[in-house]
DNA sequence: CAAATATACATAAGAAACTTATGTATTAAA
DNA sequence: TTTAATACATAAGTTTCTTATGTATATTTG
């Protein structure tokens, strides 16, 4: 089976805004930092998010209306939490579906099976 | 089940050289426009893979050392097929193998199954 | 047979979505 | 006490596409 370190950035472009609004629709709410962390984590270190890729696209889920933001102070530090709108919860399920047919087409495509995943 | 006519932009950025390097080994050898029309054919429109994307990508691999030439006339038209090089071949593994272990990735961050594409 | 469409290549300007770099500031660990 | 981690933010540069434009031949259709 092949493993490997870290996915190169092309792949994983596009996917961001999909990967951070189904991890705050788990989980309630986040704040940016944790994303990073959580989805490093989850995939062991193979898709990391920058901070500077981040940050833009939670401002812009937010001005789309996707993302809602709760303010706290942890002592003098501020913290942005992010919630799903209800509009953003719509959006979740088109990005997920999408996705899931995209992969359906791509395994077409490049004739690889859907569990195994077994090259050529 | 959920079907869409045509995938976002963002989705499909990125895949573009797997693409084509993958059609064009299965195929054996190929020209531009002959590759926009087969995977628009093989995924029912919903990847349309524009000539102002696909020519530049096509002459990136040839510089690459991916993908190599064959002028042909057909009557007075010039006709550029392409086909795989050994160190194509090579690429073409690592970048579905790449791409098969991304999808697995994605499908347990977006909470989804391998086969059945469910969501949420 | 003339006009429209399809075939077949190519490039260039602009947009989108990143990476990399930089900046600020607080808190915890070594 | 200095380094690393936490936590936000933005700006310049790069990659990769979209959209537009250009050229030319071949085929279909009215």
């Amino acid at each position: 089976m092949y493993i490997c370190l870290m996915y190169s950035s092309e792949l994983i472009k596009g996917t961001l805004k999909t990967i951070v609004l189904t991890l705050l629709k788990e989980q309630g709410r986040m704040y940016g930092y944790e994303l990073t962390q959580k989805v490093r984590d989850m995939t062991d270190g193979k898709i990391q998010i920058t901070e500077g890729a981040l940050y833009p696209t939670l401002h812009a889920l937010e001005k789309s209306g996707d993302l809602e933001t709760e303010k706290e102070f942890i002592g003098k530090r501020v913290r942005k939490y992010y919630k799903v709108t209800m509009q953003g919860s719509a959006t979740v399920k088109e990005r997920v579906n999408e996705f899931a047919d995209f992969v359906k087409t791509m395994q077409f495509l490049l004739d690889i099976g859907p569990e195994t995943g077994n090259a050529i």
